[in-house]
DNA sequence: ATTTGGATTGCAACCGATTGCATAAATTTT
DNA sequence: AAAATTTATGCAATCGGTTGCAATCCAAAT
């Protein structure tokens, strides 16, 4: 194991004092610049490296963000995350990830791990059953900033990066409409998560201003798993009056509801239309391929720490507490199209 | 903005020293245990949280993790990781996360600023082309543990997490072989990796023991994205002694290729059998569904997180450098079913 | 009553970088 | 040439825990 070269080393070399060293390595300005240049040259000639705790501890800082997702093994949060390590690597500053697993009670444990990290800012995609915002007081408390994506809680001093839910699920609906279905249903979660209630809400406003039929029979909560496709395929199977459409906020959910309508006889989209969420690989896989929302992952994650590294840095824009909005759209395919070529996609 | 609570405002309340509340906070021994209840009350009771840094400082260690991955967004690393963010969560540990995009140039950087936020240990599973152990000898000389998984380098101070790529690659294959096909090709990546060098040989292994074709021409090499199924489809279609089975070792890429080999015209399996690697969801959507082999990709993220904690920690088995390998198994669907009901999975 | 030894606690020196203030050196102004 | 600035560097305190070693306390042993 070899010692550590540290300033005091470079310092007694060059028989100047560490203060200088210091100052020549953060490229102070009241430091000469041969000065500087030597020191450089010295400190890189010794393998020295920056000591981040001594240096956090006297700045009182971190460099750190920390990330809590509900879960990182899905493939749209892949997306976000891959953005958000992207942008943040590109500004020298370091993700501390967790998955809160949809618990509330992981989330709450998950937040305070953060907080005792001493993040700089704090990125939260809250769980499924998140009721309240005190686990998140802390950070306000303690001016540390936070701003939440995707699923978001409205609060006054924490921004988010969104989509406009309502209007995506506007869209998806107003789809089926145009493609002649008359009895929409709706397969969605919990309705605590601004991003199902969005949906929702746009669902019906779509089926309210076209004269359809927008009763609470025709809502379906689950949790969007794989499981929850097959129970509504169930579901549907068993109903007097069937739908003609679905309208399903989740691609995995969709593509499995899919498959076992399929299974049960149903054709799609002729017997039953159907839009998904999020344009997931299995979108262009399930046949039909899947209608779906296109969700831009990535670039929320991007635009997330971006946004959150000029508050840090204080270049945050006039409004604290704004929310961005992401531009969504629907991308159509085979699985819900009645009037065009449906006869070539049906199975 | 509070002020922050230190050992030295609990001291000063309680009349001891700071040396004593430090020593009461972690249970340090010594320590008379009605001492430490009114120590940890009175924290509690302020509201006091440790500085990270400050112990980082004086321990110097970081209880930290490094992890390099290729790419977050694939199921199996995603997987991978809500498995290592599990253990490491549990341990008290925290993960330093970042992605190679399968770039070696962003890989040495990123091992590089693994390098200097001092983690305790670094986990990394290598890009498609690195060619050089260089960017890790760094750790080495400091001593810091590296756990290669899923894509290791062999190097007799690093341990590693893998499964038997060969035998998993001579299971898939004598399936294929099994199910009655005579000319099976094989699409592979990069075989610097051991994972695709692994399979390849164990495809052929199963091909030379059954007296078929091994021979170059049918082992394909791209980079298994979905372009490449396409284009697998594609060079298939023009062959004129055409494949009856494929083993691919990717199910996103063995989708893709089903996609377009029955948009030729081909049947599935009837024409041409498929086996995949990794039981990625499509694998359940796509028609016929894919044979394919599975990874436990979450439990291979506990065993490396646990076992570079278990080495930190000082209790590591007696090899430092020991392979940990895990079990894969085939799961056998409809794409690769020629005799057993076949027809009723065909298309 | 004195000694012995384990159980507790305190002292004080770190860990390595940062920064307000003072000082010294170089340059300009008068 | 002396005074006033400007420019560069150093001093020393500070951030908040950790830990080797010494000191103290108290009950058991002699």
């Amino acid at each position: 194991m070899e010692k550590e070269v540290t300033i005091y080393d470079i310092a007694k070399i060059l028989d100047i004092s560490p203060a200088t060293v210091s100052r020549a390595l953060n490229d102070h300005p009241a430091i000469n610049s041969k000065t500087k240049i030597s020191i450089r040259a010295k400190a890189n000639e010794m393998g020295y490296r920056s000591n981040t705790f001594a240096s956090n501890l006297r700045r009182r800082s971190t460099n750190t963000l920390g990330v809590i997702v509900p879960r990182l093994n899905s493939h749209f949060m892949s997306a976000v995350l891959a953005g958000m390590e992207e942008e943040a690597n590109a500004s020298g500053y370091n993700l501390l990830i967790s998955q809160s697993l949809e618990s509330a009670k992981k989330e709450i444990a998950n937040a305070r791990t953060m907080f005792n990290s001493r993040v700089d800012g704090l990125l939260a995609s809250v769980a499924y059953d998140t009721e309240t915002f005190d686990h998140f007081d802390i950070f306000i408390k303690k001016n540390v900033p936070i701003l939440f994506f995707d699923r978001i809680i409205d609060h006054p001093k924490c921004s988010g990066v969104v989509i406009d839910n309502m209007l995506a699920g506007f869209k998806a609906t107003s789809h089926l409409i145009e493609q002649g279905c008359k009895r929409i249903m709706h397969v969605t979660g919990n309705l605590k998560r601004n991003v199902y209630s969005g949906r929702l809400q746009g669902y019906r406003e779509a089926l309210v201003s076209n004269g359809l039929n927008a009763s609470d029979e025709l809502v379906l909560i689950t949790d969007l798993s794989q499981d929850a496709g097959k129970f509504a395929a169930q579901r549907i199977d068993e109903m007097d009056d069937r739908p003609d459409g679905i309208f399903i906020s989740n691609d995995i959910c969709a593509a499995s509801c899919i498959k076992s309508l399929k299974e049960k006889g149903y054709y799609v989209p002729k017997d039953i239309a159907i839009v998904g969420f999020n344009n997931d690989p299995v979108s262009q896989v399930i046949e039909p391929n899947l209608t779906t929302v296109y969700y831009p992952g990535q670039q929320m994650g991007e635009v997330a720490v971006r946004s959150m590294i000029d508050h840090l840095k204080g270049k945050q824009l006039i409004d604290v507490s704004n929310t961005i909005i992401l531009e969504s759209e629907l991308i159509i395919r085979g699985s819900s199209l009645k009037k065009q070529r449906s006869h070539l996609e049906a199975y």
